[in-house]
DNA sequence: TTTTTATGACCGACGGTCAGTCAAAAGGAG
DNA sequence: CTCCTTTTGACTGACCGTCGGTCATAAAAA
């Protein structure tokens, strides 16, 4: 018998061995032909690891993702004050650097295949992500409370934060030279004075 | 000279001979032949009419929206207190009843094709409506303050209501089973706290 | 005859399939 | 242990069907 390769592992280096022809021609662009290629494999042997080409991108996001929240996590750690810290849920809606803006079309392209399949493990997974993030906000949240930063009241704004949070995302991709930074400073800024302690 | 037609007219006659095999369809799996037929045209003729098959797509969604709009702007004259007319505004994303679904998740195909595309002519498009629909809902709140409904403070939340609703359509189609209702009575309950004449 | 409109055969691109090849491991015979 | 056969999963790329889009030509109007 031949040696029995890990299948995920391969659909990990694969899609890995793809990140940069990704970047360069955007979702609708990409051919099975050319991931072949890049990965240095039969076109068929990419069924072997792979569903169809959604399921190539999906691989793609997810290590954007795990890169994405490395970068989040540092972030956090950095920031001092609690309105810093939800500024850093924030930044990738509302960072315009050609490096940022490169990876948030790239969440847009990934967006419009979920929005298109109906997919109910891609629903799963966008799910569980949000449940994450909302934990991790209510957390911060709950510190700012212990720290006397805010007042106990600002629990009951975690969700609506979340949901202004996909708000943002949307305007920005489905719109014109939306103005995501200032959307959330005014946001910020009169939601800060009904939850801080003065 | 020849025969004039009018092109927005046959446009737009094509698009309506469409708008039921687009509902059974969807997107992906509509064809251009089948759209033809539909129309009892030749293929070639769609090209006189259509830049493309997003295009097509593009003329059907608008066929829909001026529909909504009408049901829209009926509902809203029947509504009583202005939290009611807020409400109507929300319809579209919390009603879960078989018909309204078949309409969301038409507009949720429409929003992966606009995703997809980077298209100027679409991105204005919905900027155009988005400043249409908030102008709308700051008519409704300025109403809701001068029938001392509403503090006057009330006006300083509108911005951020819009980016609210948007943030619900995002969820309601990009996770599983999401409570678009509770999420939104939860927060429509939380600043009517705040923005209430008492 | 000229100009506009209509057409459907045709094209090329692409996602996905499948019959067949290959190499390594297992197992048996000596 | 060694040689040989068998088995099996990995791998392949030619091929297929589909479909968006084009173009040479026809029809129709003026």
């Amino acid at each position: 018998m031949p040696k029995i390769v890990n299948k995920d592992e391969k659909r990990r280096t694969i899609a890995l061995s793809c990140v940069p022809l990704l970047e360069e021609v955007g979702i609708k662009k990409l051919t099975i032909a050319q991931v072949a290629k890049k990965a240095g494999i039969g076109k068929g042997t990419i069924y072997e690891y792979f569903e169809n080409k959604d399921d190539i991108i999906f691989e793609i996001i997810n290590i954007h993702i795990e890169n994405h929240d490395l970068e989040f996590f540092n972030k956090i750690k950095e920031a001092k004050s609690t309105k810093d810290k939800i500024a850093c849920f924030f930044y990738f809606v509302i960072n315009k650097s050609e490096e940022n803006t490169k990876h948030f079309n790239g969440y847009r392209e990934y967006l419009s295949v979920v929005l298109s399949n109906d997919n109910e493990a891609y629903l799963e997974f966008n799910s569980n992500r949000d449940c994450f993030l909302l934990d991790e906000m209510k957390n911060i949240i709950d510190e700012g409370i212990k720290n006397k930063e805010l007042l106990p009241i600002a629990i009951k704004f975690v969700d609506s934060l979340m949901v202004f949070h996909k708000g943002l995302v949307l305007l920005r991709m489905s719109t014109k030279d939306y103005d995501a930074k200032k959307s959330f400073e005014d946001y910020i800024n009169n939601l800060f004075d009904l939850i801080e302690v003065k």
